[in-house]
DNA sequence: CGATTCATTGAGACCAGTCAACTGGCGTGG
DNA sequence: CCACGCCAGTTGACTGGTCTCAATGAATCG
């Protein structure tokens, strides 16, 4: 990939949330940021560190997950190119979950001062980096409904419909139903709260009735309607105001 | 209450997450309020609203909760003297969920004019403000982990765990173990993922367990560090940094 | 080709849900 | 002042969705 591209990501990312105008493009375009890859299943930050940079995803999927002592593991949401998943971490010194890779992933290390710089000098952008973590908690929230009161059939179909809107609004699905998908069915379990046999079961169901093609890392929706339908999919939490949004 | 009193439950709040000077102080303390009392179980907000006010609760406990269509119901967060439940509100035009009451609350409305000049004008109370609804967000990943991977026991322990260090932090706990607790088990349920029946029989372990003492709408907790234990609860995440703080 | 990882399948157990009934306190109105 | 209704809490019996344990395929890789 192209450096001058590395902050389109971001750039077309923060588009979804406010509009820029070409002096605070530029000045994104301009924020320092050295390329990392990472291999698949490595951690990027650990709970406890105080990092000193946020990183961009560039390349690839990460997840922000927390380890409980007995080994049993929550993933609290799933990152694609153009999200800054430690965001946080300019506010808050301590991590208090880790971030690790699903797929070898490619990373742009942002500094954080570098950061506070621009917010400062750019009201409108750190505006629209606060909107960012707040859509972030949306997501959180929706998870919350999903987890507490949603069957596991409803929850795996709504991290389907889910992941392809995210894809298609920042232009990185493969078409208008199909996008990367590359997770196991225990990081899947991890991430709904469900063991990795009931995943297994459930997603067959969904292939069963048509809803989903699920090969290999890529999804497939085949049909869209019954499978946002069955997810009780409602995108209004995504906050995407029409850009992007799918149908 | 003094109005002149009204502020100074926010400036407590935030100097939970940030140092203030005394000029920042005053210009929290001069910020318009109308002031408003909501019954029980009454609805301040709604899903699909688009507010033009921020809601700063004064006395009082709320949650919000989203709704679905089959009527089940997710509480996603329980909100105390202090609290702007719907800060985001000034980011995000469109409510993706609703703000409701426990208990006969008295809530401040803030217009989201008077608090964009505010933070134009002193960008460490806007650093202040990203920053809570920063914890907010780590709280309902904390909250999404009770909800994925631990039990009953656990769930419903850690929520009086952290109910009881919120309480504290602000300065409004009764005394070191004793808090408000102004809600059914009904609530309890929907807002970790659980029938009400079986909330009852594992708030009653607890009890036999000499954990906990939940009488009407008060809570008192009888041995902190064994209920601590039982919740695996890891006070981190609240991000109080030593200010009020248990122990 | 052995090793490893992921997906799949079956059998049985259990945590938590559902349904239904009953208690007790509390406020209201006759 | 008592009868009544209502709501939160409690209890029992039964159900069921999901988990656990364990074994087997299938695919990938050095």
């Amino acid at each position: 990939m192209n450096p001058a591209h590395h902050a389109d990501r971001l750039i077309r990312k923060l588009e979804t949330l406010a509009a820029l105008s070409d002096e605070e493009k530029e000045a994104l375009g301009s924020l320092p940021m050295s390329v990392k890859v990472f291999g698949a299943d490595q951690d990027i930050v650990r709970e406890g560190d105080c990092p000193v940079e946020c990183c961009l995803v560039l390349e690839g999927m990460v997840f922000r997950y927390l380890m409980l002592d007995d080994g049993r593991r929550q993933i609290m949401g799933f990152y694609i190119p153009g999200d800054i998943p430690d965001l946080q971490s300019l506010h808050i010194k301590i991590m208090d979950h880790s971030v690790g890779t699903l797929v070898t992933t490619i990373v742009g290390l942002i500094p954080h001062q570098s950061l506070n710089n621009l917010n400062a000098r750019y009201p409108r952008i750190a505006n629209a980096l606060w909107r960012d973590t707040i859509v972030d908690a949306a997501m959180f929230r929706l998870w919350m409904v999903g987890l507490g009161r949603k069957s596991a059939h409803e929850r795996i179909a709504h991290l389907f419909c889910e992941l392809l809107m995210r894809f298609k609004a920042v232009g990185i699905a493969k078409d208008a139903l199909t996008c990367e998908f590359p997770m196991t069915q225990t990081e899947l379990g991890d991430a709904l709260g469900l063991s990795t046999v009931h995943v297994n079961r459930v997603v067959q169901d969904l292939r069963a009735d048509g809803l989903i093609n699920l090969r290999g890392s890529s999804l497939h929706i085949n049909d869209w309607e019954r499978l946002q339908q069955r997810a009780k999919f409602n995108p209004t939490y995504l906050h995407l105001e029409g850009r992007g949004a799918a149908e």
